[in-house]
DNA sequence: GTCATTTAGATTGTGCGCAATATAATTGTG
DNA sequence: CACAATTATATTGCGCACAATCTAAATGAC
């Protein structure tokens, strides 16, 4: 009674997990093409949005906020500092800290990407509901992945 | 009548790719430690699930059935023959082709690995229903997408 | 059979993602 | 105050992920 090639436990097509991954690399190719325009890569546009939303906020407010250690985010940091788009100064009360200003350049930037919501929307093939359903399925998992 | 940052289309707490985004990589964070133990990443794991399944898959094949380009398997599969864990031979019939043989050691891994999705399912917080929900809502999403 | 086209895989270069480690500033403790 | 512990950021190294490009083999058109 071997399971053998039915055992069905170690088959990528059945694992939830192979799909999410899938689908989030799919979702980043598929940003890479509307993010041309703007010069930034989906990283680099999550850590845009969060300035746009709250600018001045240090590196490790930011890295909490786009789930990022400072392996990834200073050098992504750099990355958008050397375009121009913000500037990374220390703090006075805190010299260990590093606080995020967008330059006005970045502050433009933030007209240009109000479309990018929009034709990403476009591609989905997902409802409202949907859309929805899959945010709170990936948010409880991560949560509960991330303790 | 600005919308200033009460403009709720940028902000990455309510856009579902950033959630699926960040969701993949604690996945793939948690598949990590599991995987220590084999020796293995998770697109590394990937490939060896698709080869316990079906050996002697072509490289093309192999990155159809884990969605991935040479640029991605060919460094992956010389990593995994490195280990020993496989071998890459030219096909007589086209010698373009290049025929993936797990080796004894390879084979041998399936068994150690059966512990794997057991111990990943544990972690997980979604019910089978909601797994399976996210899984569909990823299968569809990433259909669309690669068009 | 010749030559353009297609196909399979490899290579190169950039940017994450993250573990591990390092550095320097700050805070807590006696 | 001295000094250990903590904290914020930076650095290093490895392995993807993928666009772009290259090579060589196979196929198709004439």
């Amino acid at each position: 009674m071997s399971q053998e090639n039915n055992d069905a436990s170690l088959c990528i097509e059945n694992q939830s997990c192979f799909s999410l991954y899938s689908a989030a690399n799919a979702m980043v190719r598929s940003y890479r093409a509307a993010l041309l325009d703007l010069d930034l890569t989906y990283p680099q546009y999550l850590a845009m949005m969060v300035l746009w939303a709250e600018d001045g906020l240090s590196v490790k407010a930011l890295g909490e906020k786009v789930h990022m250690d400072s392996g990834t985010t200073t050098p992504l940091l750099k990355r958008l500092e050397a375009k121009g788009l913000l500037e990374r100064v220390r703090c006075k009360q805190d010299e260990r800290s590093c606080l995020l200003q967008l330059t006005d350049e970045g502050k433009a930037l933030k007209e240009r990407a109000q479309e990018i919501p929009k034709s990403m929307a476009c591609q989905s093939p997902l409802t409202q509901e949907e859309s929805d359903q899959l945010k709170a399925l990936c948010d409880k998992l991560r949560l509960k992945l991330s303790e």
